[in-house]
RNA sequence: GCCUCUGUAGCUCAGUUGGUAGAGCAGGGGACUGAAAAUCCCCGUGUCAUUGGUUCGAUUCCGAUCGGAGGCA
């Protein structure tokens, strides 16, 4: 007899569309925890920028796999599936609701679908190497990747050179194409009984506008100050890439005005939602809800508890196997 | 009131010696398996202000009208 599958609500959506709020009345009415998926918030020192709800937003709320690391440390995937998949043993063994919310696509998935990511012998030197050989010679690396993984040669423009790669290492590390210890990674099946909402918008204006007046707020509750904080610790860490610090360093370098800074904080994190919109589209069992419908929270709340109850989620571990 | 300049994509502007138009930015679509807020691919979205005239044909030339900017009064 198999063993029962931990049931899972997964609330999903791009930035600004009101993940957070959802996924605490969710867990306020339906006995939850909420663990996050957002590559970014799992930074601590980075409060502001990643929109990591604070004290009154979480309600009482215990929330998961937010503000742990140094943003001077690496993560990947691979550390984020392990670490969740802990913390939903976890919270259900407390015999409470694990909610996953959050914007990172990647993550949800790799959680959700039980990707196994195996064991890698770590060697960053040959990282290193692959990358200072595609900047000298891109069209090589890709070369040597058809030699190496034709299939995944194909599916990889040779200009991105970054999961070009990234493939070659795997290649060379395990000694297996890359292509296929993808293929084989995926052929598990999922440790959770889980069923997604994912937060959209009719009209994307709207939720342009949310994203340009939150950037606002995050200026006025002192966005300049952290980053400023952040740079100085961390000159280098992982965690520069994030939206609303990156495109401060020109401003500290003089090479900007605030308000230029600003605009690119605002450009980029549209473009951000734009491809958190494109990945979430993709994924075909999430029931789409809208925030821009006129019955508003309390509709998007109660479509997302509708959907979840005829999913079974809600219902007590026991019954259903 | 008169004179000059101006009106082309969401914005800033090119351009067509008359054959219905193209750049940048903004934007749209897509991919995604150990950096993913990353990385990469594709796409021009248009009553050329309106309306008459000349012409085989007008966004282009001419007139009028309506916007906008400046100048003279």
């Amino acid at each position: 007899m198999a063993a029962e599958k931990i049931k899972v609500a997964v609330v999903a959506g791009p930035t600004a569309s009101g993940k957070t709020a959802l996924a605490v009345e969710l867990a306020k009415k339906h006995n939850g925890e909420v663990v996050s998926a957002d590559s970014m918030q799992i930074y601590d020192e980075m409060q502001i920028g990643t929109a990591r709800p604070d004290e009154e937003e979480m309600q009482g709320i215990p929330h998961h796999m937010m503000g742990f690391l140094s943003p001077s440390e690496s993560f990947s995937v691979a550390d984020y599936v392990e670490q969740a998949a802990r913390c939903i043993q976890d919270i259900h063994a407390r015999g409470k609701l694990p909610i996953v919310a959050g914007g990172t696509g990647l993550y949800i998935r790799s959680l959700l679908r039980g990707i196994r990511f195996t064991q890698m012998p770590e060697d960053s030197s040959l990282r290193r190497e692959l990358e200072e050989a595609s900047e000298r010679d891109p069209m090589a690396l890709w070369e040597s990747l058809r030699q190496l993984d034709p299939e995944a040669a194909a599916a990889i423009h040779p200009n991105n050179r970054k999961r070009g790669v990234r493939a070659v290492e795997v290649c060379l590390l395990t000694g297996k194409p890359f292509s296929v210890q993808s293929r084989e990674a995926a052929e598990g099946e999922s440790p959770y009984r889980w069923a997604m909402v994912c937060i959209g918008f009719h009209d994307r204006q709207k939720l342009y506008d949310r994203i340009n007046l939150r950037v606002d707020k995050m200026l006025e509750q002192g966005l300049v100050e952290e980053a400023k904080g952040f740079f100085q610790s961390h000159p280098g860490g992982t965690a520069v890439q994030a939206i609303g610090y990156k495109e401060l360093a020109p401003y500290f370098r003089g090479a900007v005005t605030l308000e230029e800074a600003a605009e690119a904080i605002r450009r980029e994190t549209r473009r951000y939602a734009k491809r958190q919109l494109t990945w979430f589209r993709r994924e075909d069992e999430a029931l789409w809800i809208y925030a821009d419908e006129p019955q508003g929270k309390e509709g998007l709340l109660q479509k997302a508890e509708e959907y979840f109850e005829a999913q079974g989620i809600f219902a007590l571990g026991k019954e259903a196997r």
